[in-house]
DNA sequence: CTTATCTCCGTAGTCGACTACGGAGTCAAG
DNA sequence: CTTGACTCCGTAGTCGACTACGGAGATAAG
């Protein structure tokens, strides 16, 4: 699969169809994450699908929280010619998102119980969460 | 709580009790998330502890995902008047922070898998985790 | 053929959250 | 009293990730 069909693009029409900015199309291209295709002497330059997959891929890492440097390391795994090295990598990547989860999980819990506290009580004054967050910092962080 | 006693810090030893560079505070007090306190006649500003709580608050605030201007909305909230603001807030960051562990999730499960089956043939001159990456990633990314 | 709408390319600006710098003033230990 | 660390304050720099601008050339609809 990844079949490079010669459905082609401007970078206008992949722009749209990726749902991004022309410019961050080009930004990528100067920082290595997507490669400009040769312009047919004097002319535009065309993109086709295996490019949009790309830019998907890299609009979903972002959103991760990858930078866009550990999506360049992501994106080498694609040569195919560096069984060990990429293993290395992707375990290395699978720590990171695993860290991320438990942070993220930590940050969750936290946050459920203060909007859970928040507002069971009509007759208190002062609102839990505001409370807590004076509070707890401490216990939650670590 | 919330007592101000006087143990009087500099904004130097302020910021190493609360671990932040001064420069930080002084950041702080511009975006007005904190106040400067009286400077008594060409000398140097005292904080309390206070000051310090007020740090702790946005630190913790800052690590559950706060931006600083809705740290600054939290902290408008400080009276504990506004419980259905507070929890509102609250609730949208508890939002945003779940999509973010769905999708970490998923990610996490791809990943896994291709570390898994990279390296496991040894007379395959490509690599599995390379070859499935973008298809794994595309399915992945729906 | 003529416009209107791209594309190309380099440079520059923005935003959030800091972080650094420089020079004058202040304070505290020796 | 001197020396060295700290404070004050304004401005400027950094970093990551974009986003905008401007002028020349290409292309497509009418
Ligand atoms: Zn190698
Ligand atoms: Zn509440
Ligand atoms: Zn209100
Ligand atoms: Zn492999």
């Amino acid at each position: 699969m990844s079949g490079s069909q010669n459905t082609s693009m401007t970078i206008g029409s992949l722009a749209k169809a990726a749902e991004i900015n022309v410019e961050t199309i080009r930004y990528y291209q100067r920082l290595g994450l997507m490669t400009e295709p040769e312009k047919p002497l004097g002319g535009i330059r065309r993109y086709d699908e295996d490019a949009l997959a790309r830019l998907r891929f890299i609009r979903r890492a972002r959103w991760l929280g990858f930078s866009l440097e550990e999506i360049g390391e992501l994106l080498k795994l694609e040569d195919g010619t560096h069984c060990d090295e990429a293993k290395a990598l992707g375990e290395r990547k699978l720590g990171n998102v695993r860290d991320k989860i438990r942070s993220l999980q930590q940050i969750e819990g936290v946050l459920d119980q203060l909007v859970e506290e928040c507002c069971t009580q009509k007759d208190n004054v002062t609102c839990p969460l505001i409370g807590s967050l004076h509070e707890g910092f401490d216990t939650a962080t670590k």
